[in-house]
DNA sequence: ATACATACC
DNA sequence: TACTGGTATGTAT
């Protein structure tokens, strides 16, 4: 080991301090040539140290992972073979290649911004930032190995006439809402993920098109281009205009084209295939901009986010929907490549020899002993070429924050008034979208690196810099008072607020199902626990009259409806559960509310609804905790309906037989969204059917006019209709649904290893315990699937599990892990302890929501924030 | 609920 | 001159 400490040290280095040429345009570069630069330049430093510190600490980790694996026998690697064998048929069966999704990304967005503004760099090695970090750099700097979230100064060691421009986050945020008009008009609903990157469903824009007349498929060169390239010699004033206006272009499919010869330009004929589709806004974006961008058309969200990267500086690559071509494509993929999986990820699978995406798939059975339920079924999914397929619309931000990097800061009064700035700001950004939160977390780094953070939460929500401050002052004075060589030193300091109840009525049921799927909190469990925040019975916000929200009908403020549509729900459900407890709703019996007041609200738009008749809807609405009315209950097969022969766990219809209750055999599956009986049993099929459910949902409430921007703050929303709203309320509730996944599994941690006679199942918050069915007390334990409410035939807590997921996952089940879309980010890593074996993980998506909430035709949010923004300006 | 870690842009 | 800022999520305690 003392040798191992050494190697280790030189390991860490190059680890965690080596040169990603991960990126595109970083192709052979002389990596050991630039890696000694960037050693030499980092060393001693104080951030090197913490890095080497932090690397250890992964290398110690992976020793931790690998004295697990040799101690793993054959028999235990048999019996998870088989485990992830089942696992993989099943997610087998849930694939689905009808969609096309694709992913778009400007190259080099910020640099190329700027280039385009200022000629002079174009033919120089540039990046945007400063000397303390980089955004971006342009590609002729990424030759040097210059790139970003590399410090300035480094970078200029690498590439001494690097020429660093200052970011203007302004400027790209006004070109950003250029190229989402574009998004746009190919998939209203897109996902915008930074100012500069976007997932978009294709799906329905391509159906339209094929029936377009060539003159919605008809674009025109931005007449600057035409004149320089063709000498076609406009009129110098028409080419003024357009230079400075953009927006004269004929951009929008709707217009005609046919106005060509007007104002001089060429124009281009698109095809109607998906190629040409997206080469279509590709072409757009960049008659629009003068910027390029590259784009990935795959079947799902994760596939095509690699797919963007492939062809990257001004390409696109399209991977057919096939299973062969998507296995290809997987096998040779390296794992860094896949979203979720970072350096520490990567390390570890390079350990156990996995470097690409086939290792992946062969090493699954030692993966699921190693690594957290949460990430090996990411892994699985990754190896199997899975991921989202519904595009989830942004959700609600859950967190706000504030911090800053500054020279050095000892002194104790300059450390408690740099807080209260930093509480100002922060209560200043809150007042922006009317927001409240419970918890306040103090975030510190000291001058060597090390961060730390302290929390506290109270009974009520706070918003105003004096609240705020109250508590950021006293987690900051006891770590003051706390530090053992006195003075605390810090280069950073940070304040963030979540545990958000919104100022404005909003909510009530909107944010998560989570709760109601958690153990303990779920309706199954009988809890009596509510878990939204703005449900809970402690006083809600500030005041008293907002505190009492839950418990009675909303003050009519602003005359919304939607408070009262919200109220009504909560009220009948409320009478319907336990009275005299707070309202516990299964996802469903919500789901079915929500659908309820919808047709109620607004029977016209359900006509070509996805579903065929509404009979099973004007049956009484509820539910007992397990049982279901019949009329549902015949149709309540939702879950996966892939019967694996044989198989006990995910078959629906065993499930059923053996639910004494209500073993109604079905050959219908009833939809989650609009809940009506949908006439199959295959799963795709239904899958479909959900899918084009929650389009249609989310299209409706969001087109209209751009009402869209219903991510925002809550007034937004309020313009909304009710009953739309609540249909989009469904769609959050079901990415979170499907985000629980993860957690229901991970509450359990991994499965093989342990004896799995135990029956797991749902567990209990907290305390894992498996939910048991009244009917079987006294039997064998059982599991009831918190989704479709049906007693699962299994006592394996992974069986289980992956019906649980195959039923959350209507949309494309596989977000097994946490993974893929909707679910967010999964990234995680189990740190010490038990240990051993967990860790890691996926991620995703994750940005873009939040403060800038940028949707679609949301009015402009608050700083974009992305990254850059450095210590410049701070100082103290 | 709190603290720490990983991830992404 | 000396390694960001904002958000989300996983995991353990």
């Amino acid at each position: 080991m003392e040798n191992g400490i050494a190697n280790t040290k030189e390991e860490a280095f190059l680890s965690r301090m080596a040169l990603n040429d991960n990126k595109a345009g970083m192709e052979g570069l002389d990596r050991d040539k630039i890696n000694k630069i960037i050693m030499e330049t980092s060393k001693g430093s104080r951030f090197y140290e913490n890095e080497l510190k932090r690397e250890q600490q992964v290398n110690q980790r992976i020793e931790k992972m690998m004295l697990q694996k040799a101690q793993i026998t054959d028999q235990q690697l048999k019996k998870a073979q088989a485990q992830v064998e089942k696992v993989a048929s099943a997610l087998e069966k849930s694939r689905d290649l009808s969609r096309v999704i694709v992913h778009v990304d400007m190259d080099a967005f910020y640099a190329a911004v700027e280039m385009r503004d200022c000629p002079e760099l174009k033919d120089k090695p540039m990046a945007v930032g400063s000397m303390s970090m980089l955004s971006t750099s342009n590609y002729h700097a990424r030759k040097f190995g210059v790139r970003a979230a590399m410090p300035g100064f480094i970078a200029k060691k690498l590439c001494p006439n690097l020429v660093i421009v200052p970011t203007n986050f302004d400027k790209y945020r006004a070109v950003s809402d250029e190229i989402r008009e574009i998004f746009a008009d190919y998939d209203p609903h897109f996902q915008p993920m930074s100012l500069d990157e976007a997932y978009l469903d294709f799906t329905d824009h391509l159906e339209q098109r094929q029936s377009w007349p060539e003159s919605l498929r008809t674009h025109r060169y931005r007449s600057k281009i035409i004149a320089s390239d063709e000498k076609h010699n406009e009129s110098d004033e028409a080419a003024e205009i357009k230079d400075l206006s953009p927006v004269l272009f004929e951009d929008t499919p709707n217009s005609s084209p046919s106005a060509s010869e007007s104002s001089g330009g060429a124009l281009e004929v698109f095809g109607t295939s998906v190629e040409e589709a997206v080469r279509e806004m590709r072409f757009r974006i960049e008659q629009k901009t003068t910027l390029t961008a590259s784009a990935g058309i795959a079947p799902n969200m994760m596939l095509a986010k690699v797919c963007s990267d492939k062809n990257k500086p001004n390409g696109q690559f399209r991977l057919l929907p096939s299973r062969e071509a998507v296995m290809d494509f997987i096998q040779s993929l390296p794992v860094r490549k896949v979203c979720g999986i970072g350096k520490v990820s990567e390390k570890m699978l390079n350990a156990l020899g996995i470097t690409n995406c086939s290792h992946l798939g062969q090493q699954m059975a030692l993966l699921s002993l190693l690594f957290s339920e949460t990430a090996w079924h990411h892994f699985m999914e990754v190896s199997l070429g899975l991921g989202s397929t519904y595009i989830p619309r942004h959700e609600e931000r859950k967190s706000m924050s504030t911090e800053r990097t500054f020279k050095e800061l000892s002194k104790a009064e300059e450390q408690l008034s740099f807080c209260r700035e930093l509480c100002e700001d922060l209560a200043e950004d809150m007042k922006k979208e009317g927001l409240k939160g419970k918890t306040v977390t103090l975030k510190l780094k000291n001058v060597n690196f090390e961060v730390k953070t302290r929390a506290q939460t109270l009974p009520y929500a706070v918003a105003t810099v004096e609240e705020i401050f109250a508590v950021a002052k006293d987690l900051l004075k006891t770590e003051i008072e706390n530090e053992s060589p006195q003075p605390l030193k810090l280069r950073l300091m940070g304040v963030r607020i979540s545990g958000f109840v919104s100022t404005e009525d909003k909510t009530p049921m909107q944010k998560s199902i989570i709760g109601f799927l958690q153990p303990g909190k779920s309706c199954c469990s009988g809890s009596s626990q509510i878990t939204h925040p703005n449900l809970e019975k402690d006083p809600l916000s500030t005041h008293p009259a907002q505190a009492s929200q839950s418990l009675h009908p909303p003050p009519v403020q602003n005359g919304h409806k939607q408070v009262e549509v919200r109220w009504q729900i909560k009220q009948r459900h409320s009478g319907e559960s336990q009275a005299g407890e707070e309202p516990q709703l299964s996802f469903f019996q919500r789901a079915h509310a929500r659908r309820m007041q919808v047709q109620a609200v607004n029977a016209s738009k359900q006509e070509e609804g996805c579903g065929e008749d509404t009979s099973a809807f004007t049956s009484k609405d509820s539910y007992s905790t397990v049982g279901v009315e019949s009329a549902t209950t015949k149709n309540r097969n939702n879950c996966a309906a892939s019967d694996q022969s044989g198989n006990k766990c995910d078959s629906p219809k065993q499930a059923q037989a053996s639910t004494s209750g209500f073993g109604t055999k079905s050959e219908t599956l009833t939809c989650p969204v609009c809940f009506r009986p949908v006439g199959t049993t295959d799963l795709s099929v239904f899958n479909k059917h959900i899918d084009c459910c929650l389009r249609k949902a989310s299209g409706k409430s969001g087109e209209s006019s751009d009402e869209d921007s219903d991510l925002d703050p809550p007034n937004d929303q309020l313009k909304c209709e009710g009953a739309e709203r609540e249909v989009e309320e469904e769609q959050a509730m079901m990415r979170n649904a499907q985000h629980d996944t993860s957690r229901v599994q991970a509450g359990e941690g991994r499965p093989s290893l342990k004896k799995d006679s135990e029956p797991k199942g749902l567990l209990v918050k907290g305390e894992n315990k498996p939910v048991r069915s009244p009917q079987r007390e006294g039997q064998r334990p059982v599991l009831i699937c918190p989704v479709c409410q049906l007693i699962q035939d299994t006592d394996d807590l992974t069986v289980f599990n992956h019906h649980v997921d195959v039923c959350l996952n209507w949309d494309i089940l596989v977000e097994l892990g946490g993974q893929a879309a909707p679910p967010k980010n999964p990234s995680a890593v189990k740190n010490s302890k038990m240990a051993d074996r967990g860790h890691l993980l996926p991620r995703q998506t994750s940005k873009g929501k939040s403060k800038r909430r940028d949707s679609p035709s949301s009015p402009p949010s608050k700083k974009p924030k992305s990254f850059c923004n450095t210590i410049d300006k701070f100082f103290r």
